[in-house]
DNA sequence: GTGTCGTAGTATGTCTGACGTAGTAAATAT
DNA sequence: ATATTTACTACGTCAGACATACTACGACAC
């Protein structure tokens, strides 16, 4: 049986992003407003959690960057998801199912 | 419109402590044993992660604890909840639903 | 009579993710 | 001209979780 961490939606920042990353690439500006609009406004991350998380899953190897001149003439540095990315995206999905399972048994509705 | 801090879970040993004092005082080694077991075994809490939330928790004014010398003549120290623990256990119920709502937005099942 | 297991903790220190504060800089809106 | 939006980077702090280790008592087996 495997045992779910303590340590829970403090890492799925992690999780959100990659998600949001499945489809394509994409860079810290635009992840930051997708996560406010498919949360409807309850979630805003703040940009150092945001900018720490890509560091962070980098390292990782979950992601890799690449840079790029926007048609707006900006310069933004893009994220892709890798392999092991969307292995512990999907891993995520698994741990929050039980983590769920767990949490419900210990609140009152 | 709440904002949902991004410090979740983490937080969460405390709701499940609390859940457990609601009906009566209890102690470190028995919460310990109940959350186990209301798991099913998914969760087992650290000894340090669980008395550092009664003292943390204690601290907050969420829980008092009182000495007393059990059946078997042993010393124990138990906790009891307070008002404003209830309180608090509440609130926290109330984010996890939207903190559910939120989380499962980025998850494929 | 010794060793192990279960009970019931305490002490100390480290790590990590989140986040506060601040600053930079170019493009766009007013 | 100025403010706002876009798109970050740097630095530092904090709290919760947890690793490691230690204490102490009772029961029970061997």
């Amino acid at each position: 049986m495997t045992e779910i961490s303590s340590d829970v939606i403090r890492g799925y920042n992690d999780t959100m992003i990659l998600y949001l990353l499945l489809d394509q690439p994409s860079y810290g500006y635009e992840i930051s407003k997708q996560i406010r609009e498919l949360s409807d406004g309850k979630y805003v991350i703040k940009e150092t959690t945001l900018y720490s998380a890509f560091t962070r899953m980098e390292k990782n190897g979950y992601i890799t960057s690449f840079s790029q001149v926007a048609e707006n003439g900006k310069r933004r540095t893009y994220y892709r998801i890798t392999d092991a990315g969307i292995q512990f995206y999907h891993d995520k999905c698994d741990e929050w199912q039980l983590t769920q399972e767990v949490v419900e048994k210990f609140i009152t509705h």
